[in-house]
DNA sequence: CGAGTGATTGACTTAGATCAATGACCGTGG
DNA sequence: CCACGGTCATTGATCTAAGTCAATCACTCG
């Protein structure tokens, strides 16, 4: 279920694609909405700036994540979106869009299912995040991760990140993925974890 | 904008009413969804619980929010629901729900407009649990809640109820308010809480 | 009146944050 | 080709704030 599933080609058509170096800043908080993204390449997150400079990642779009959804309601963007690798995205326009909704029952349908797809996963975090022990944070992320048949999840990006994403700081994420190897919960090749 | 606003009369009519005392299970995980609801009266806490027993309170529906949004597309529910308080709840059965996505434009664009509203909270409450300290999350919470004319944040429910919502002890809350009340930071008139 | 619960405070423990240092690796420019 | 700056990965030492256990008081409800 990508974004661009139920859409008719006037629409696909008013798209735009952008290249982003890493680190780039795709929109920012409190600029006006353009329309939504679809990730093609790459990963970008969504993050939040508290005033102290701590950043919360609230989301990481992956390839044919979509990104932005819920701002097509409205008219400024509510956190910034920043490329976590060299990226490539799509960009629909708002407009065409939001015509859309008006006569295009399944797209309508098709684009609620991905919010409310959104809206699971970032309940999700927030069970991790009320986790307070890293050890738990770890887990849980794991084994929402894993692919189902083998027992292993691949780490993309790196660990500092990760240790982002999960509210940790990258020191805790090391040391306690390093705890769960020596006590054999999991094994570590690279970036590629198993379960044991 | 509540769920009901682009409801035609023959959705309105399958729908029915449920009464709850405090506590009373309103559905739970895994079990089959049979729509979705409307609190009328009270307050319905979304939880899930961990295999060590621990909550986290995913949201909590207030009178006029919706409840259990995202089910709509999936076969069974994935936390429980729970009355915080005695409550009233309306229930829309999910076939003519989603019958009336088929072919009422306006409705479909509520209710995606009711989805993107819950994903933005849940993300702030991502945001706020992604703070370690008791008081940033405090703070957090009260400027998300105050009364934007009056500084004043009025505490529906017991401050036990708000720890779990916060993600900490309710030691830690308690001790929390009592030294941002002696720095001057808020003054605290019962459940009344005003910014200073 | 007694049981149950919320609110509050104290003492203690612990796990994560913070500060700091080191080694590996990678790309760049002289 | 290699030195150098940058970043990631890793580990150690220390500090601190939240969790945990425990006790008390107030209040309500049957």
């Amino acid at each position: 279920m990508t974004i661009e599933d139920h859409l008719p080609d006037t629409v696909k058509n008013a798209s735009t694609v952008q290249l982003l170096r890493q680190g780039d800043v795709l929109f920012s908080r409190n600029s006006p909405t353009t329309g939504v993204y679809e990730v093609l390449q790459g990963r970008v997150r969504l993050s939040r700036m508290d005033h102290t400079g701590h950043e919360t990642i609230l989301y990481v779009a992956r390839v044919g994540d979509p990104l932005a959804e819920a701002s097509i309601f409205s008219q400024t963007y509510h956190c910034d979106a920043i490329a976590a690798s060299d990226a490539t995205v799509r960009l629909y326009p708002k407009a065409p869009l939001l015509r859309e909704y008006e006569n295009n029952p399944a797209f309508a349908k098709a684009y609620a299912m991905i919010l409310a797809r959104q809206l699971m996963d970032t309940r999700a975090k927030v069970e991790m995040l009320n986790m307070n022990s890293a050890r738990a944070r770890i887990r849980h992320y794991l084994s929402r991760n894993a692919c189902s048949a083998e027992h292993h999840v691949e780490i993309k990006g790196s660990l500092k990140e990760l240790a982002l994403e999960l509210g940790l700081t990258h020191e805790a994420l090391y040391r306690t993925l390093a705890r769960m190897a020596e006590s054999g919960e999991i094994e570590r090749n690279g970036n590629i974890i198993k379960l044991v």
